[in-house]
DNA sequence: TGTACATCAGTGAACGCGCGTTCACTGATGTAC
DNA sequence: TGTACATCAGTGAACGCGCGTTCACTGATGTAC
């Protein structure tokens, strides 16, 4: 929220300073508050206290203006992601369940993003660099499948890929049914981040990855 | 598209004759081209091919049109997934896989309920009938992970509530993410019900419950 | 350092549009006798 | 069987509203000399 020097308040008159950035802010904070669908272009500019006209200064529409917000979300997450796995320490095991609690965790602290990514329902082959952002941050998933499944006997070993598309299936539908921060979901009598731990111990059971060790 | 004898064009005039079941038609329609935020109350008016003050006779707005479509989608999901489950025949194991099977299924061929069921951003605490709904079909998986938990010795038996949220979740998020029949989804390189199939089998044979009979 | 000018990033008024909602109304249907 | 009447399920005109978008404009900033 300090988008601008000295904070709200201290607009210098004609210019904004960085109102593209205040777009960005005002849309989340819409976003968090009444969904993906629950703001207007109109509803920014003024969130953002500049004229209706003002944001084609910095985006085409809105849907321009959201799927920034969802690049933008894209790029975070897979930074999240990859915090998590911290290049695989102490060993590909730990670091592997790290990765799906941050991607719990990310649902849980940006539900705004988090609705931009999975729910805005833009059309991805309009927004190559959106498009890019995501596969960028599941990639991050795939290299710490990859990593994890080098550790098991070559005969045993399964496709990194099926191994992340079910890991971010799993941690998704998780997120989406009950790890939101925002509203009114499904109560459940655990929290996710154990829902889904347990999940992944099962599965990296099934695979036959040996327990962490020490555990 | 018959819900008036005769078809249209056979409009008898001034009574529409079943606009109710018209307008959710309708809104199935408008869903599946647009997404669950793209129709609205006058939208459905239209298709049913009345004037714009016709559907308040029957519902009190958009959201309770909504929130009726989402609940004969609970319905209805729920009868598949109990066809899919067909009493535990001809054994737990088998009778599971179909029952994950029947939620892609559902999620493929009814893409316009299926995102009213989980899209549509509905407060679930204004719609109660709604929400008894989607408890009942949660209830069909979880009683089959009931049954298949039973089939376990009891020092290996898992919570079947805790083993119904994870396949719940790991189901909605493949659906989610990779099967539904309409917009433009990441493509990947198996069809989301092997997908499914896969994790099924390795969260199974992580739980130690055995392979199918014959497999 | 000062000045002239180009460019940038806003304004604010205006437009046409479709929406949600209301209202008094009316044609069609069902029912009591 | 016929008729009078109540009820139901539509009409269509009207309203106020907020949106997206455009336009000529103007104040602020940066730069060349």
């Amino acid at each position: 929220m300090t988008w601008h020097k000295g904070g709200p308040g201290s607009r210098r008159g004609y210019h904004h300073g960085n109102l593209r950035e205040a777009l960005v802010a005002a849309a989340l904070d819409l976003i968090s508050k009444k969904g993906p669908a629950g703001f207007t272009f109109a509803d920014a500019a003024r969130a953002a206290g500049v004229s209706p006209a003002a944001p084609y200064r910095h985006f085409r529409d809105r849907d321009a203006l959201m799927a920034d917000v969802a690049r933008r979300g894209f790029e975070s997450f897979a930074d999240a992601l990859s915090r998590g796995w911290n290049e695989g320490k102490p060993d590909p095991r730990t670091a592997f369940e790290r990765v799906g609690r941050a991607y719990l965790d990310f649902a849980r602290r940006e539900p705004a993003l988090f609705s931009a990514m999975f729910e805005s329902g833009l059309p991805l082959s309009s927004y190559p660099e959106l498009q890019e952002a995501g596969e960028k941050a599941f990639a991050v998933l795939r290299e710490s499948c990859e990593a994890l499944a080098a550790t098991l006997p070559k005969e045993r070993r399964p496709p990194a890929l099926m191994m992340a598309l079910h890991i971010w299936s799993l941690s998704h539908g998780i997120a989406a049914l009950f790890g939101r921060g925002d509203a009114a979901r499904r109560p459940i009598p655990m929290s996710p981040e154990e829902l889904l731990e347990a999940a992944i111990l099962i599965y990296l059971d099934g695979l036959g990855v040996p327990p962490e060790p020490g555990r």
